[in-house]
DNA sequence: GTAAGGACGGAATAGCGATTCACTTCTTGT
DNA sequence: ACAAGAAGTGAATCGCTATTCCGTCCTTAC
């Protein structure tokens, strides 16, 4: 009984798996989940493939945690920009543009990565966070058609359906371009023109905060 | 030299490939691409595993057949239906209307179906049905804007995007919906509402030749 | 009837990448 | 320095199903 893990081996044990996963969702960025054989993530976090095995079960497991971190990125930098815009404007369909326009944004500005997230065929295992995705997108923004019926800023709907279409819209919109790599500029203000229009609402063009550099610029690009 | 393909044997070959397709369509419709092994199909059409390529050279092209064919009617019976409430109450948003909702309830008719061509892992290369397929509804409904734009009945937008985004917004809101089986029977009505808003029109609830067994009838049930 | 030329069947094979495992290397406490 | 026990390795294995292969069975023309 001589080896007891101390405090400096439990360390480098949690980097080589976070290493791991950095490799693994660097190769989905790059070149998409089939790009990512096993032995790939394993040469890439310049370990050997078996060592892969200590730190996760499977592939699924491995590339759920992937996906399920990217994807609470996405969501949460969506909804940060909506929370900070309704906070900063009191318009509830303003806060629904800014998630909308953050969404589509931060997709454009990584499209092999937002492919493999939304429409790219992938492990079972991982199929289910993808589902949680657009799950999250919607609800996020059945929570903001909800507060905007509230406020009387649109007519009363179903707001799930509501957010499980505007999620469907975006997402088929960008797909075409996603999967070329054509971001054509115009397709962001038409896609929120969509989305207020189908709320029923209208907008005032707000570009306060809009600044390089300001807090809602930072979570657009990550 | 005794063996000529006689035309009676020309028939019989064009049959067995009828009834491959035929096999496939049903096993994808019942158990979904999962459940489309190449020895399932060739038993379903009561031949040998082998015999399916001596019709088709792969799974891929197949499945692509299947899925052309699949999509081609679906797209097909909702077009048909677009076109005939235009010619019938001269509105291109209430002819949109007619599209969107035909397209929805074939879906829900036929779930597994419709999860097959809509959102299931499937090969590479039927993948580019489906691409096709989404493509193909959001042509149709783009054609419908532009019509709409033209006639005065919608302002002017980029109609091959909110082509797609109707698209993706029907599609999405489906998918729950038909991972379960829970057709729930105000989600259409729903969707209506959200694309004549999301057109940014306005239509009367025309109900004209929506009796059973009515032409549009025939196009949404078959 | 029979021989040529296909068509069919289904067991055997191929190919591919995830997963395992027998072994090596490292870490720790004494 | 040493033994115990972990962690790391990557070649070998496994599992799965699409695909091939070759012997058998049909169809045709004479």
């Amino acid at each position: 009984m001589a080896y007891r893990r101390t405090p400096a081996v439990q360390r480098r044990l949690e980097a080589a798996r976070v290493r791991l996963l950095d490799a693994a969702t660097a190769l989905v960025a790059e070149r998409g989940y089939a790009g990512c054989s096993m032995a790939a993530v394993a040469e890439r976090a310049e370990v050997g493939t078996g060592t892969v095995y200590r730190y996760f079960p499977n592939k699924g497991e491995l590339f759920a945690e992937v996906f399920r971190n990217a994807c609470s990125r996405e969501v949460a930098a969506a909804t940060a920009a909506g929370a900070l815009v309704a906070a900063d404007s009191g318009s509830h369909v303003n806060a629904m543009v800014a998630l909308v326009q953050t969404f589509a944004e931060r997709a454009l500005m990584a499209p092999t990565l937002a492919y493999a997230l939304m429409a790219e065929p992938v492990d079972p295992l991982v199929d289910i966070e993808r589902l949680a995705f657009r799950e999250s997108y919607g609800d996020a923004l059945a929570a903001g058609t909800r507060a905007a019926i509230g406020a009387g800023e649109i007519p009363d709907q179903d707001a799930s359906i509501t957010g499980a279409a505007i999620v469907g819209a975006i997402g088929e919109a960008l797909i075409m371009p996603l999967a070329q790599g054509s971001a054509d500029s115009k397709i962001v203000p038409a896609l929120i023109t969509f989305t207020v229009r189908a709320l029923g609402g209208s907008h005032d063009n707000d570009t306060r905060g809009h600044q390089p550099g300001s807090t809602i610029d930072r979570l657009r690009r990550g």
